[in-house]
DNA sequence: AGCACGCCGACT
DNA sequence: GTCGGCGTGCTC
């Protein structure tokens, strides 16, 4: 007699013994476990009931009598497709997490939680001969037409989960179960929960702590979701705002319109020069091979045109479609262009749609109701059967790499799903990645160019100030002549300008004017930054805020002085020098709600502000036709960064910017401001020139074995005991050359470190690094996975936590 | 991580 | 003689 078995991934394991688990399906189950389905079932002595995703199904004759056996399924599909299922393994191997870690990330947040489901009595008669057990649970079932909560029903039956003569009543049809619908018409404002900026220590109960792990995974919820998908009362809710923990705001109910019944979009035209690349990328696309194409432009060249036109080609096929973007935050243009284009087809994956949305958006693709899911990163694992494109725009910016738990790429993971389905991937950019930008020149991928800008549009003229002059003529404030001459100018003749800080957080420093020591967080080694909205000090790090004092609290001086300009201060010098400038503040880390970020930007291009004042954010996607002079306050902070990658990020924020600058028919111009000039970085810059950018960079990166000439991964070791720390960061490095020499002699490797992390200190964890440069493969990957995994056993690495990050965005 | 098993000291 | 300390080992 064989016995079916489902062969498993289950969820909140360690990395250290994370591997299949085999559990026995009971029969009558057999009908709703598949490939791909979620499981619930017993794990570890205590038979605690776990999550677990089905990897394999197969019949064995003589099981191990040690098996237990599958409790429940709580879907009646598959949540994974095939391709998904194995791509989640194929993943963790590659990221050096869990398999649940991976799958995780496939699933949208709210299928963890709570959903509502009913149940009521199918109307067509049965014949069939019932146990007793099974007419027990239909004597608690309401009469036919009426529903049951699950909640309810449960408590009837004195159980937590699905009994077996329910599911068996379920599989003969007679007891049906049914998702509650998700969707309800919304207030026009609710009340919104964040968790605090300030998370202080505090114990929580384990309802709290279930409704804080939902913040931390949603960002923010209202509190109806919250109560909703957690089934915790309002009085829990209460008692996390009392203690502190989070916080409530309230919020304008935000909808994507749906599919505007206004005309219908206009035919895209192309030029010339774009035919001539949607021409490639079709030829591409329907040679039905995987491949990958850089589409290269520059800012306002219309690459937008050329994958919608592609877009418009491919949606004939049956093969679904995956756009990605950076931030979705700041393109709700184009959002609104894909639903006018593509209506019901169109699936969104928004960090800003209610939970309930998401998983509703998630099921309409995964259900084949919707072929185009547009999105951020996560939107990488639309769970389409087929998929024939993959769009990412922008494709150089840092939002792709995740910096958590999955460390993945969104990059490296299109490629592994075009290369399943002979999708073609595009990807596309004004400031391509120095790996993409070689990968297409060497022939690995296609390259589209763009050259010229759309319509009468022209690049902008940019212009160099050198601040070192100013300084010298007695200008002392952040603001060069040439900068002010050109606003005044703007704003005389009613143009726009956008004005870029480039610096992080949106304040300043403070030190004692004594001893010079800048105030700095006790958890982290970082000063604190002075937040003039609630005059507190607070770090970036780990929220650490505490009251301004004029007390040093070093040497008890009681003289501090201001250090840094940020936003703020800008906007407050710019108020002084042009004082009827309408100035608009935007900061990416400003405590509003994202949603105000986009009505505070439509109402800088009705014109209701003259200069729009920012942190990088304003030199992404956004296009203003009316804005002709873009300025840049200081590009030095961001160039000197210490990793290899700071160059790149610079050369593509300041040409991203300057491109912000006319976009309509007037020509635009921009000024970037800087201590050092003679930079080359700043002069290709200003010419917007990146080829030669990328033949300086790419000479750098081969002389220095970076990639695409190696690849790199940087093995983080953290713990809140210094010596620890340090200690566990030789002994890792030492097991690592051990084993390298001992049993793979043959791979290329070199290791760099271990050193102290450049932030030594975060949330009062001490941070040490290593670096490996390597040739990646399946060798290496069983190389490092073993070294970590056995470390994470040992005892000696108590209180240690371990991390790998291939290919990280920035060295730690 | 949890949780059980197991082997030594302080208590009814 | 038993309750409970946390060291060690396992998770199908």
């Amino acid at each position: 007699m064989s016995v079916l078995i489902a062969r498993t991934a289950v969820d909140k394991t360690l990395y250290s013994f994370d591997k299949p688990f085999d559990y026995i399906v009971p029969d009558f189950l057999k009908d709703r476990v598949f490939k791909g389905s979620r499981v619930i079932v017993p794990f570890g002595s205590g038979n605690r009931k776990r999550q677990a995703l089905v990897t394999d199904l197969f019949e064995e004759e003589a099981p191990s009598d040690k098996l237990k056996f599958v409790y429940s399924a709580p879907d009646n599909y598959p949540l994974l497709t095939e391709e998904l299922t194995s791509l989640s393994e194929k993943l963790s191997q590659r990221c050096y997490c869990t398999r649940f870690d991976t799958i995780r990330a496939m699933l949208p947040v709210g299928i963890n939680y709570r959903i509502s489901c009913v149940y009521s009595l199918s109307d067509k008669m049965s014949d069939h001969e019932l146990s007793d057990e099974q007419n027990a649970v239909l004597e608690l079932m309401p009469p036919v037409g009426k529903e049951i909560k699950q909640e309810k029903l449960f408590a009837l039956l004195e159980t937590d989960c699905e009994t077996k003569p329910l599911c068996e009543l379920m599989s003969l049809g007679i007891v049906n179960k049914q998702e509650k619908a998700l969707r309800r018409v919304r207030d026009a404002s609710e009340t919104m929960i964040r968790l605090s900026e300030a998370a202080f220590e505090v114990k929580l109960t384990p309802r709290q702590q279930e409704v804080y792990e939902l913040l931390c995974s949603a960002g923010e919820a209202s509190e109806k979701e919250l109560r909703y998908f957690t089934g915790a009362s309002k009085s829990v809710i209460d008692t996390l705002v009392k203690k502190g923990v989070c916080e409530t705001f309230v919020r304008e109910v935000y909808r994507i319109p749906e599919h505007k019944p206004m005309s219908k979009a206009n035919e895209i035209i192309l030029t010339d020069e774009q035919q001539t690349a949607f021409d490639k990328l079709s030829k591409l696309f329907e040679a039905g091979k995987a491949a990958v194409s850089l589409l290269y432009g520059v800012t306002g060249a219309g690459k937008t045109s050329v994958f919608m036109k592609l877009m418009e080609r491919a949606v004939r096929t049956d093969r679904g479609i995956i756009v990605m973007v950076p931030e979705i935050a700041l393109t709700p243009q184009l959002i609104m262009q894909f639903k006018a284009r593509f209506g019901q087809e169109v699936a969104i994956f928004h960090s800003a749609l209610s939970m309930g949305e998401r998983l509703d958006e998630w099921k309409r693709v995964r259900k084949g109701k919707a072929k185009i899911a547009v999105g951020t990163r996560s939107a990488v694992f639309a769970p389409f059967e087929k998929i024939g494109l993959i769009i990412m725009d922008e494709e150089q910016e840092s939002t792709y790499k995740s910096e958590q738990n999955p460390r993945f790429h969104a990059r490296e993971v299109a490629k592994l799903r075009c290369a399943y389905h002979g999708a073609l991937l595009v990807l596309s950019s004004a400031t391509p990645s120095v790996e993409s930008y070689y990968a297409a020149q060497s022939g690995k991928y296609t390259l589209c160019t763009l050259k010229n800008r759309y319509g009468n549009a022209v690049l902008p003229e940019v212009e160099v100030a050198d601040m070192n002059e100013e300084r010298a003529f007695g200008n002392n404030s952040n603001f060069s002549n040439a900068l002010i001459t050109a606003l005044q100018k703007n704003l005389d003749c009613g143009e726009q300008s956008i004005i870029l800080i480039n610096r992080r957080g949106y304040n300043t420093a403070v030190a004692c004017k004594t001893c010079g020591e800048a105030v700095t967080c006790p958890k982290c080694s970082i000063s604190l930054t002075y937040h003039a909205d609630n005059g507190r000090l607070m770090c970036h790090y780990c929220g650490f805020s505490m009251k301004l004092s004029d007390k040093c609290p070093k040497c008890g001086c009681d003289e501090l002085k201001f250090m840094g300009s940020g936003t703020q201060r800008a906007e407050e010098t710019l108020s002084a020098i042009l004082p009827q400038a309408r100035v608009l503040r935007l900061d990416a880390d400003s405590t509003l709600a994202k949603q105000s970020h986009e009505i505070k930007l439509a109402e800088f291009r009705s014109g209701k502000y003259d200069i729009l004042l920012g942190t990088k954010m304003v030199a992404k996607g956004l296009d203003f036709p009316n804005v002709t002079l873009v300025g840049v306050l200081s590009a030095d902070q961001a160039m000197y960064g210490e990793d290899y990658r700071s160059y790149e990020r610079a050369f593509s924020l300041l040409t991203q910017v300057a491109g912000r600058s006319g976009r309509g028919d007037k020509p635009g111009r921009a000024i970037i401001q800087t201590y050092t000039p003679e930079n080359p970085l700043i002069m290709l810059a200003a010419k917007q020139d990146y080829e030669r950018f990328y033949e300086s960079e790419i000479m750098l990166r081969k002389a220095m074995l970076y990639p695409p000439f190696s690849d790199i991964c940087m093995i983080g070791i953290t713990s809140e005991r210094e010596q620890k720390c340090r200690e566990c960061a030789f002994e890792f490095s030492r097991r690592l050359c051990e084993k390298l020499s001992s049993d793979y002699p043959d791979l290329p490797i070199r290791l760099l470190g271990p050193s102290p992390a450049s932030l030594y200190r975060i949330s009062g964890r001490f941070r040490y690094k290593i670096i490996l440069k390597f040739r990646n493969s399946n060798r290496f990957r069983e190389m490092l996975g073993g070294v970590l995994a056995e470390c994470s056993k040992d005892k000696t690495f108590n209180e240690v936590s371990l991390f790998v990050d291939v290919d990280p965005d920035s060295i730690m």
